[in-house]
DNA sequence: ACACCATGTCATTCCCCGTTGACATCGCCG
DNA sequence: CGGCGATGTCAACGGGGAATGACATGGTGT
């Protein structure tokens, strides 16, 4: 499980459904975005939320529903539109530069999304969320000529960026580095300008 | 299990232990590339290469060494180059193109290695194997000015191009399509070009 | 203060899947 | 032809993890 940020409260919390199906929720997108659907278990979930994993049954009616439940809550279209249109691709960039391990909270939607794209038990739940929920609102904010193509476009460069971090395993530096942001800064801002 | 290509042989084979475990490799790869580290099931692959479950034990150690042969297996160099300079974006768009559904052999490998990389059981893995067999000769065939970034996030993209795909769920058409086409084209071959 | 429902806890069960070891059979070599 | 090692088959085991249901407890309304 190794060091999760506890949610559970240090004296345990009053009797409140909302309070505990909330905790659980936030652990298991926690859980969900770093391990996956196979690597995160209900017991660990539920021990980070300071709960009892029978109430994941309880109020989510099983894994699935708690993973269904994880990527709703992940996909709200709120905090897409906070890029500059600007400085959009530097900034992007800069972030994938950096070592995986130093995670800005932006990332952890994307790195939840690119986990459940990725696990065949997961795959199928994603198609209505997606679309509706992300790719609506990032064809919109890209906007003009041909956005439905580009906003796939623009969300496929942003996977590989993130899975290349992920799989990096030495932090990039000096004149790599530099090219590196350089090119990806170039690239996804030209998805996004034009 | 859901039919995958049988390769067990009508009539059972003579023994012959290079060729089960021959047999055995194929369809790992297959269901590893499919199906993920965690999705895929000894007893499925066994099935598929018409072996029992306990012959891969024997062979390989247990479904971490036939996981890392399968690995090893995928990304002999071989393959890489045979990519054509002027029109290399443009082939790789088209095929990212298509539907998940119609693969390539060509992008089976790529497949192995997403599955590998977003798994965090065997992520591990993957950066020894990845870098030297397959970033180096990226960045060989890809050469020029800042190879080593601009190798990288080819990579990333191509990635990227696979995940959107297995996401997508109704085939690209029309003038989205062309567009698709296009700017991926435009995106790739700039990488390769400079 | 009492009762009743919502909330939480615990032990248990069940299932899946990798692994293991005992056994069967083939084929080669003397 | 006979035996022995290599190859293949089968059934069973064991661990891990999700699900289940019985039980405990708090809290709220009357």
């Amino acid at each position: 499980m190794t060091n999760v940020a506890a949610l559970a409260p240090e004296r345990p919390r009053k009797r409140d459904a909302d309070a505990t199906r909330a905790a659980i929720l936030a652990a298991a997108k926690i859980h969900f975005a770093r391990s996956g659907y196979d690597g995160a278990f209900l017991r660990d979930i539920a021990a980070d939320a300071g709960a009892d994993a029978a109430l994941i049954n309880r109020y989510f009616g099983g894994k699935d529903g708690l993973f269904a439940a994880a990527l709703k809550d992940s996909i709200s279209p709120d905090g897409i539109y906070q890029w500059d249109r600007k400085s959009f691709g530097r900034e992007i960039a800069r972030m994938m530069a950096n070592h995986a391990h130093e995670h800005s909270d932006r990332t952890h939607v994307f790195q939840f999304l690119l986990r459940a794209a990725t696990s065949p038990a997961t795959a199928p739940l994603l198609n209505e969320a997606v679309q509706a929920r992300f790719m609506g609102p990032i064809r919109e904010w890209i906007g003009g000529e041909g956005a439905p193509a580009r906003a796939r476009l623009l969300a496929a460069v942003f996977i590989g960026l993130l899975v290349e971090r992920l799989v990096r395993d030495e932090p990039l530096q000096g004149e790599e580095r530099e090219i590196f942001i350089e090119r990806t800064a170039g690239l996804l801002q030209s998805l996004v300008d034009n």
